[in-house]
RNA sequence: GCCCCCAUCGUCUAGCGGCCCAGGACGCCGCCCUUUCAAGGCGGUAGCACGGGUUCGAAUCCCGUUGGGGGCACCA
């Protein structure tokens, strides 16, 4: 059996989508399934949308995601010469035909016709290939068939496409012709990517078999049914014999077309108003495995009932047959739920260490740039944060969050000169408690003679509950807001024993102070 | 408008003719635990779009309807 050999081609115009996430770990999981072969490609025909940033966002997030490229990245930008040679094999064969059609002039013309699209009024015309775009003369009938691994058949009836453009004026190829000739050149067995390019593969097929005539010379009249590959029922079996090395015809690549991912309104996620960026998730603190495994289960999912799936697992177990046919809804909430079981499963080192970007103004990434949209790097001066201080917080911060961001808004308090208030939660635990400036001077009365530790902290402040006619919660809570600014956040008495005595003692009298100057 | 895809709880899904008066997870609600908040435990809420077939039997197969979505660029 041969080698399959699959690729992601993302195009850099962007921050990298989630739903390339998805597509390039699909294929990925596809690849170390049955011993394939993972390529990374670079769609970046188009110079004018296309930056090299980008390019380095593409391999940083795949790479993040954990899945490196086995082979790539390539760049189709530097291939200009390849296309241009199967431009002229074309065009040679008498597949192309150069049209100087304006877009306007279509459309006028054919404003009343049944079916839209370009109405072959160049074909015969004899434009020059210089200076003019080419488009590729599809048959007037008959039909192509798509066989889709994970949607069967698809047909379309050649009367219902209309002569596409495979090349721009300027020479340089469109997607439709640059794709697939590095899909044929790269030897790709399986074309896995997102349903949106449906229905541009029946144009590829088109293309591939005029390629497979041209350069074997004759055209054989064989079966011309497209994917051979996907009626095994091996799903990763090459397709032809596998040895047709050499120009000449080569076996089409089996397709599979992955249900899309959709926003709440049920439609395709936008970069525009949906929040798509894997640089943003990774900012805001998910974990690489949580998303991956997050995504894994968008449009396809393992045997049994867990959810929380281990990465062999994965692997060991995916298959395009079983992949889900209707789009997605990306779900943040069940993602940030997830986030929370690896966050919680971490081993406290790790958690401490996966939170640095996130605590450690002074570290790289904090310094670094974050994408739009993300929590950036915690509010307190580098000089102010101390790791051990941290650490000791880390084991009940920990179990509190779902992503690492939001870890700062946890230990704050300790970090910055002064709580950060939080008005709603002053007004609920102080000011509208007339009793509150008493309670705290019997805080601060206690705390001021025993052991600094949790642990007798706590029987503190229950003899100041018992005193007061109050339940511990109830006597708690202006003592948290005074210290930590709110109403919310680690158990109390940890955080009181990390902040230590002093600075908790003059916190208590400063609230204490305030509270009776208002 | 034309072409194509899709259709199980609000959401992600299991189900590939009888094991299903439909299972799991997120969310939501309640209870327990509890120094706040979480986490955790227990319980609950909610679904096979509709209509025809096929079959002894349909969530599962077929047709249609309706409803969603995608594609129709000298973007990818």
């Amino acid at each position: 059996m041969a080698v399959p050999r699959v690729r992601i081609a993302p195009s850099p115009t962007g921050f990298f989508h989630v739903g390339t996430g998805r597509t390039a770990l699909y294929n990925w999981l596809f690849a170390r399934r049955y011993g394939g072969v993972f390529i990374l490609r670079i769609e970046d025909t188009d110079t004018e949308r296309n930056r090299e940033e980008w390019v380095d966002g593409i391999v940083d997030a795949l790479s993040w995601l954990g899945m490196e490229p086995d082979e790539g990245p390539y760049r189709q930008s530097e291939r200009r010469e390849r296309y241009r040679s199967v431009l002229d094999t074309l065009w040679d064969a008498g597949n192309l035909y150069a049209c100087d059609c304006t877009r306007e002039e279509v459309v006028a013309r054919t404003a009343g016709h049944a079916t839209p699209g370009y109405d072959g009024y160049c074909r015969s015309r004899g434009v020059s290939r210089e200076g003019h775009a080419l488009r590729f003369r599809t048959p007037d009938e008959g039909e192509t068939h798509v066989h889709d691994l994970v949607r069967g058949d698809v047909v379309f009836r050649h009367e219902t496409m209309e002569d596409f453009v495979v090349a721009r004026s300027n020479g340089e190829p469109l997607f439709v012709l640059a794709n697939i000739v590095d899909d044929r050149d790269m030897r790709i067995t399986h074309v896995i990517r997102g349903e949106e390019l449906l229905p541009s593969a029946p144009k590829a097929i088109l293309i591939w078999e005029a390629l497979d005539a041209a350069e074997s010379g004759a055209a054989e009249g064989g079966a011309r049914e497209g994917g051979a590959a996907a009626d095994g029922s091996s799903e990763a079996g090459s397709s032809a014999a596998g040895s047709s090395a050499g120009t000449g015809a080569r076996p089409l690549p089996a397709w599979a077309h992955l249900p899309m991912l959709v926003n709440e309104h049920r439609q395709k996620l936008s970069k525009r108003r949906d929040a798509v960026a894997v640089e943003l998730y990774r900012d805001q603190g998910f974990l690489p495995e949580a998303l991956r495994n997050y995504l894994a289960l968008l449009g396809w999912s393992p045997p049994g009932d867990d959810e929380k799936v281990p990465l062999q697992v994965l692997i060991d177990n995916f298959t395009l047959r079983d992949v889900n046919h209707s789009p997605a809804f990306f779900d943040v909430k069940k993602l940030a739920h997830m986030n929370g079981e690896y966050i919680r499963e971490l081993t406290v080192e790790d958690f401490i260490a996966r939170s640095r970007p996130w605590v450690d103004p002074s570290g790289e990434r904090a310094a670094g740039r974050w994408a739009p949209g993300s929590v950036g790097p915690p509010p307190w001066p580098p000089e102010r944060f101390d790791e051990g201080v941290f650490a000791k917080l880390a084991r009940v911060v920990q179990e509190r969050v779902t992503t690492l961001g939001e870890v700062p808004r946890l230990v704050d308090f300790v970090f910055l000169e002064d709580p950060p208030f939080d008005d709603a939660s002053w007004q609920k635990a102080i000011s509208a408690d007339p009793e509150a400036a008493a309670l705290l001077d019997a805080a601060i009365a206690e705390y001021a003679q025993i052991e600094w530790s949790a642990e007798a902290l706590r029987a503190a402040t229950l003899r100041v509950a018992e005193r007061s006619g109050r339940k511990l919660a109830k006597a708690q809570a202006p003592i948290r807001v005074a210290v930590t600014g709110r109403t919310v956040g680690p158990p109390l008495f940890e955080s009181l024993e990390v902040l230590g005595r002093d600075e908790t003692l003059r916190r208590l009298g400063a609230a204490a102070h305030r509270a009776r100057a208002t």
